[in-house]
DNA sequence: TAGTCACTAGACCGATCGGTCTAGTAGGGT
DNA sequence: ACCCTACTAGACCGATCGGTCTAGTGACTA
C-alpha cells in the first residue's frame, strides 16, 4: 500500500469517526507512518484535497456495495435491508463511532470547504442513483426518484439517532418501515 | 438577554452551522460580546459545557415548535408537513448553514465528549415522545414508536441531503412520502 | 559517474486552540 | 464608610493547528 493510500485510506477513518474539523493533518500522518513532506507532495491542496480525495473513495466503496446487493438480491426490499444491517453492524461493531463519513464531513466542513460539500453531493447523487434505477426496474413505487431520496435519508438518519443512543435498532427499525410497504406493495409476503 | 443567555444563543447558532470542533470558544466569545472571564464565571466545565447548554436549549425550542405544530393541526400528517416546510425553509434561508444542531453536534463530538452526545440523545427522546404520543393518539399507524423513529430519521437524512445538494426539496420529498401513507390511511376508522 | 526525478524527512513558522489567573468593577447590605 | 458577592476584563499560557521549506534519499537513465 503507498503512502498516498494510507493517508487517503486514514482520512477516511478519521474523518468518518470525528469529521473535518475534529481531525488533525498532524494526527492523519502519524496514524499513516507518514510525514508533512509526503503529505504535502501528494496532496499540495493540503487537509482539503486529502479529505475530498478520502469521500470520493469511501463514496465509491459504499456504491461498490450497493451494487453488490442490489445486483445479489431478488428484490430492492431485500438489498435495502441488508445494506441497513451492514451500516448498523459497522457502526455497532467501532464503538458507535463509524456512522456515515459523507454526513459527518458535510456537516461540519460543508459551509466552509466547498470542495467538501461538492464531493459529499456527488457521492450521494451515485448512491441515489443506483437505488433509483433498481427500484424504477422492480416497478415496485409509484416515484422511483423521490423513494430513493426517502431510503438514503432514513438510514441517513437513522445512523445518527443510532449513534446518539449507542443503539443500532433505528437503523433496523426505519429499513424495516420502509420495505414493508414494498413487499405488500409487489405481492410478495411480509417476512 | 444577559451574558450567559446571549453565550447560549451564539453557541447553538454557530454549533447548529459548523460543529462542535469547527467552532473556538474565542469566536463564541466575540460573538456575543463577552469575554474569557465571563465565559469561565458562567460555564466552569468550559467549551463542552456551554455546547450542553446550547445544545438542550436547542432541543427545547424545537420540541416547542413540535408541540405547537402538533396541537394545532387536525392530525400528526399535516403537522408533519408543516415541520418539514419550516425545517426546510430555515435551511435554505441561512444559505444552507443551519442544518440540525444535534445532529452536527453529535457527528463531530459524540466520539469524544459523552455529555454532548447524551445531551443529543435527550433531545432526541423529547422529540421521539411527542411524535410517537400524537400517533399513537391518532391511531394511524401499527407501530407508533417506530413511526416516530423513521419521522425524525427521514427529516434529518433529508436536512444533510439537503445541504449538500443545496437544495430544499428532499426534505419535502421525505415529507410527503411518510405522510402520504398516514393521509390514506386516516379515511379508514382506527383499529 | 553524474544527473534527474519522484518522493520523504522533519525543523520550523505564525496563528489559533482551550483554558487559567489576577485585577478589577458595580451594586446591595450593614 | 465598609465589605461581600456576582460578574467582567483581558493578559497570558503551553499545546496544537495547517502549512512551508530546505535537505535529503534512492532508483533509474544518460
Amino acid at each position: 500500500m503507498s503512502t498516498r493510500e494510507r493517508l487517503v485510506a486514514v482520512a477516511a477513518d478519521l474523518l468518518q469517526r470525528r469529521g473535518y474539523a475534529g481531525v488533525g493533518v498532524s494526527e492523519i500522518i502519524e496514524a499513516s507512518g507518514a510525514t508533512k513532506g509526503s503529505m504535502y507532495f501528494h496532496f499540495p491542496g493540503g487537509k482539503e484535497e486529502l479529505a475530498v480525495e478520502a469521500l470520493r473513495d469511501r463514496a465509491t466503496q459504499i456504491a461498490r456495495l450497493i451494487e453488490h446487493l442490489l445486483s445479489s438480491s431478488p428484490d430492492a426490499a431485500t438489498a435495502v435491508a441488508a445494506f441497513a444491517a451492514v451500516l448498523a453492524a459497522r457502526l455497532e461493531d467501532s464503538d458507535f463511532q463509524r456512522g456515515c463519513a459523507l454526513a459527518t464531513a458535510v456537516l461540519d466542513a460543508g459551509t466552509e470547504h466547498d470542495a467538501v460539500r461538492v464531493a459529499v453531493r456527488s457521492g450521494y447523487d451515485r448512491w441515489l442513483e443506483l437505488l433509483e434505477q433498481r427500484m424504477a426496474d422492480d416497478g415496485v413505487v409509484d416515484d422511483p426518484a423521490a423513494e430513493a431520496v426517502l431510503v438514503l435519508s432514513a438510514l441517513e438518519g437513522a445512523l445518527i439517532l443510532a449513534r446518539a443512543q449507542r443503539d443500532p435498532r433505528p437503523v433496523h427499525t426505519v429499513s424495516r418501515s420502509i420495505t414493508s410497504r414494498w413487499r405488500t406493495a409487489s405481492g410478495t409476503p411480509p417476512r
